[in-house]
DNA sequence: CGCAAGGAAATTGTTGACAATTTACACTTT
DNA sequence: AAAGTGTAAATTGTCAACAATTTCCTTGCG
């Protein structure tokens, strides 16, 4: 024993390397099964979580789902009501504006500095991110295209550099994901997606900063004005 | 009955208007708690949190604290390690650097395109906030002081009128305080502290974003300064 | 004395039960 | 019929006990 506490003791490092082998919690396991759920869009706006029953299903006993409903609550996905438990957020316009403006300016601010500099193994990164986004093309209504896309635009905030920004960028790309899945995936044409990124990327490879920038955001907007057209139409109609 | 589900009512208003009485859950009781641990200092970096103990301290049972800690830990205060418990998150020396620099990004951007058009009562709310600065700037070691500050900035920011990069920047400023109560306070000079920030409060009503930007980033650059060489010195020692 | 092995103690992971509160529904009253 | 009232059912809030795992300490061996 070398006296440390053990959450401080390095790795013995032999000539081989294996990863730890790890359990996993309920916990993390429910916070999975809650976040696919969500992802299949099976959690309406303003719904209630009957945690007996989500629990029951999952066989789990409720303690579990309760601390997984808690992380989710903390991210924004849930909302609580004293005694009367965990309701899925609402989306208000307002909100969803912010959402877009939000993504726009972090990818924007991210290449502003740094894209003079970017390394050759970020340039790798982006064009796998890109060619992810050709190959779901052809299934537009899988989940995985939009997180393709998704990916390929958090590489874009990744050239930033900071993990603090980022970590924002991740929340409104999450939060984009779950709208999306509110309004049962995207309409528009998935050419003219793939059309606008592959420019976004030519634009990015040849370092031109403002360029790229002015093209990720009239790219957002129209992401933004889908998502508009129906948040809108629900607010009017229901609540 | 309306036939709503009774999240979807809406109170309906007689000639008065009452709030309702809330019951705070202990899950909420455990986390304000837990916060004024984290601000207080009690907490070590890397340190392993008992809950059985806390719980006892606080008289409540371990579900609740549990509860309120996986929410600390979706927040970043507190990581997790499988069937060990939850621990206090250590700052990395590139970590502090990339929250001080996500503080500088956030608040400039959402000056830059706001800050003409700014409304009176935001004006009146920022220099309302410099002036809570000035009173506890008597007593610099007491955590008003640096709350204040914070406050002054988040208002900054609010400029933006952006709930996301508002998030983000509360999460940042919260990151900060838990790093300057891990190192027991800031040892600058208080006067310097109000004088700059007088300075970046005139240069915001005279509308010059950019002298304030400029302004804001040098301001920043100092309390980074200041918690780098403690953060240094602990990796050099520790770890 | 250093070091590994084994076992007791401490700690986290999970569960089921009970209390407190809310919700749903039948029943009265106007 | 509409609105209010009271009771039963459903649901959330909290807890204490048990199981699984880790941590610590003692013991034995070289």
């Amino acid at each position: 024993m070398d006296g440390l506490p053990a959450e401080m003791r390095q790795p013995e490092s032999g000539g081989y390397q294996v990863a730890p082998v790890t359990t996993v919690s309920l916990v993390e396991q429910v916070l999975s099964r809650l976040e696919a759920l969500f992802a299949a869009g099976a959690f309406r706006p303003g719904e209630r979580l009957n945690e007996a029953r989500l629990a029951a299903d999952m066989q789990v006993s409720r303690g579990p789902l309760r601390e997984a409903a808690r992380m989710l609550a903390q991210r924004g996905w849930l909302v609580t009501q004293a005694n009367r438990g965990f309701f899925v957020r609402r989306f208000e316009l307002s909100e969803v504006f912010e959402i877009y403006q939000a993504r726009r300016t972090l990818e924007t601010v991210a290449l502003q500095e740094t894209l003079p500099t970017m390394s050759a193994e970020e340039e790798a990164g982006l064009q796998a991110a890109f060619a992810q986004i050709e190959t779901h093309a052809n299934a537009p209504d899988d989940p995985a295209f939009i997180a393709a896309i998704m990916e390929f635009h958090r590489k874009i905030c990744a050239l930033g550099k900071n993990r603090v920004l980022l970590r924002a960028f991740d929340e409104a790309a999450r939060d984009t994901m779950l709208m999306i899945a509110f309004i049962g995936g995207v309409k528009a044409n998935p050419d003219e997606f793939v059309r606008r990124n592959r420019r976004i990327l030519d634009l990015l490879l040849s370092r031109d900063a403002a360029a790229a920038a002015k093209e990720i955001r009239s790219y957002i907007d129209i992401g933004f004005s889908e998502v508009e057209a129906f948040i809108a139409a629900q607010a009017e109609s229901g609540s």
